[in-house]
Formats: C-alpha cells, structure tokens, sequence
DNA sequence: TACTGTGAACCGCTTCACAGCC
DNA sequence: GGCTGTGAAGCGGTTCACAGTA
C-alpha cells in the first residue's frame, strides 16, 4: 500500500470495481480503460485513478488496465485474496435465507458456525450447519479460528450478540439488525440496514414527484 | 422544506435518528438534547442540527427536541409518514426471507405482489402472496398500484428485473442483486449490497493487524 | 441557564488538467 | 496517439463558535 488514510468511499468504490471487472472477465474482455471502467460503475474515470492510486500504479498508459491483473491487485489490496471464516448469529428468516445464499462461500467468506439463544432451534440444521447456543461462541470461534460475525437477530438482541461476539475474540461485524451497536475501537462494525435505503427511494421518489408538480 | 438541495448523507442519517428516537420513545424518554442524540447515533451534534435545518426548526432552545414531535416531523420530511405499496422481484432465498420478514409492513411499505420467471415457483403462495410471472408486473403494478420495486435476482437478471419494472411504471427500486443496473434519471435506485459490507470489515481488520505489527 | 439555529471556517473527497510513459 | 498517474483547484459536507431564544 502507497498510502497511509484510505477514504471509507473508495473501499466501497473498490468493492463496486471488483463486482465489475468479474462481470467483464466473464464476458472475455482482458483490457479496460479507466473511462470504460467508469462507464460501467457510473462514477468518474480520475476517480477510479485516483483510488487505484492508493494502492500503486496497476495501469499501463497508452493501454488502459489488464482486467485479470487489476482483479487481483485490488482483491489484494482489500484483504479478499484469502478466505474468511464467519459467524452467523440469528438464525431467522434472514438468518437462514443467508446461511443458505451462496455468494459468501464464492468470494471467501465460509460461514463456518450458526448460533442463536432460541432452544427450539438450537441442534436444527441449516445449510450443513448445526445451530449452537450464543452462549457456546467463545467456545466455537477459537475452535473454528473465526474473524468475522454477521448479526441477524431482532434488534434489541443486537448488542447481546455483539457482545458475545467480542467477547469470542471477533474482529470485524457485519450487522443485518436494525440497531446501533457500541464495539471496541479495534473492532470494525458494518451496518447493513434495507429499511435505510427504502427510506432513501422513498424520499427520492416524493422529491422527485414534488419538482415534477412545480 | 427549507432547502432545494439535501445531501445524501443527511438523508441516511435522517433513517437513523428515527430508529434511535423509536427506540428512546419505547423506552419512555420525552424530550432530548442534539447531544443525546448525537452520542446515540454516533454523530457529531452539530451535524444533527444542521441535517434537521434542511427541513424546518423542530427543536426548542434551552430544552431540546420533543421526541414524538421530532420523530413525526422527520418522517414527514422523508415521506415516510404514509404506506406505500411495494413488489418483490426475485422469490429466492433472500426473496422468501423478506416477504416473511415484517420489519417492511412495520414500517409502512406493504410488500403487495411478489414475481418470478420460475414456471416451478409462479403460483407458489409465500408469506400469503401469489408467485406471479415477471411477465405479468405491468399489469399488477397498475393493479396494486405499486410505487417501489425490490430485486433479489440472481445479478445476471437483475437488469432484466429493473426494466420489467420501469416498464410497469415503479418509480424507485432497492436493488439486492450484486449487479450494477441502468435506469432511467427519474427512477430512483439503492444497492444493498451485504459482499461490500463484508468487504469494507474484512479490509479494516488487514488494516488493524497491520497497524498492530508496526 | 441551557440548548437550538446558523454563518463562517475547515477539511477531505472529487474533478480537472496535464505531465509522464508505453 | 492514447491512456495512466498526480499535483492543484474546486466543491460539498462537517465542525466550530456564537448569536438567538425559551
């Protein structure tokens, strides 16, 4: 890595350039310019420039940029070039619904334990993966050697998983439930909130109506 | 309204300070300071202040703002304060989860029609809804008088979802597929993406350990 | 007194423009 | 010629500091 601050945007830029260039590697292109690259991820190309930069220079001028190389040059960058165990705690109607999804497993990321504090599914099996007890996670995450947890359970159980989470020694959360969690500084919280964005196309779309009336 | 122009990172703030001010109302509290709220959404408190200005003066110098008036007040400002009908596109994993998850009715936006292109899955009955065939949104949208569609299609058929949709005359979309889509400029579009969220954690824990080893 | 509302300062991300290189 | 890499300019959002008010 060139340099020391990353902004929060460009990681999510990165993850969207990832996305893309697989889809371009799919379809048997093995070059693009920063210009097509930004074509596709609707952003600007010095913006692309500039966040690769970051990271080194992974272009050739006068060409544009090798899509294999550029591929696993940002996976390296962003930490996804290896495989991640995770935890998954709540295992309801999402809970299952992800468990069973996937494109984790296709991008590294092995749910490898399915936790919740309900006794009626505790021993159930979902996806291949039997349902522990919450209180079981210290136990397991050593014994599984996983980094990462994916909270799923209603809101006011969100803090209650977090903290078994950390307690287990878990580096990163990624959070489905509707509700701030309070972490540790070392620990890194993701929010993944739909009502948000519904919110946000709501909004939009009584914006967009009100300047269609004047 | 008090201003033409609002910053998307205030409307995504707005979405939190009505999940935390739910939650204070539950829990009995009647009036908070920007400062409370700042601490409990994560925020600084001018921000919170300046992101209610966009819309109106909610609060009451020396005391603070009335919960129940402030909440009232943002969700009119989003134009969340009304239902609205929504279809499903996408009647996967991730699709089932959501018809039966109850957190979009609670909310105000009534999951009306749920689609695929699956002759195995088209007259299926999930969460009470009928399976109909992706062909037929036209027709249903005008029907149920749909305004926001949902995709949670494999991302391959995402596109073809988005215009089925803007075809049908859906005025927003919440894209779940891990595709980018192209839509026209009035229709307004959000990503949901939970492999960006993951990514960013996974990224911010290389970080930390590299920083831990310096 | 205590807290909101807001103009001004600040900061950081984005975009531009062009030098550098294949 | 064409495209990347990058310093500098531009812009928009965040924070500050304080005037205004119950």
């Amino acid at each position: 890595m060139k340099s020391a601050h990353i902004p929060r945007a460009t990681i999510q830029r990165l993850a969207v350039y990832v996305q893309v260039l697989e889809t371009l590697l799919q379809e048997g292109d093995s070059v693009i310019s920063s210009d097509g690259l930004a074509r596709a991820c609707g952003v600007n190309p010095s913006q692309i420039r500039k966040d690769l930069a970051y990271f080194g220079e992974f272009g050739v001028r006068g060409v544009g940029y090798y899509v294999q190389d550029l591929l696993t040059a940002i996976k390296q960058s962003l930490g996804i070039d290896r495989t991640w165990n995770v935890a998954l705690v709540g295992v309801g109607n999402l809970g299952r619904a992800l468990l069973r999804h996937g494109i984790f497993r296709r991008r590294g990321f092995i749910l490898v334990g399915a936790f919740d504090c309900d006794p009626f599914k505790i021993g159930e099996e979902v996806a291949g993966l039997e349902v522990v007890c919450s209180r079981r996670l210290k136990e397991k995450v050593s014994e599984l050697e996983i980094e990462i947890g994916i909270i799923t359970t209603p809101p006011e159980r969100a803090q209650r998983a977090a903290n078994y989470l950390i307690e287990a020694g878990v580096r990163g959360i990624v959070n489905f439930a509707p509700a701030r969690i309070s972490v540790p500084e070392n620990v890194a919280v993701e929010y993944v909130d739909f009502m948000h964005h519904i919110f946000s196309v709501a909004f939009n779309i009584s914006i967009n109506q009100s300047k269609g009336l004047s």
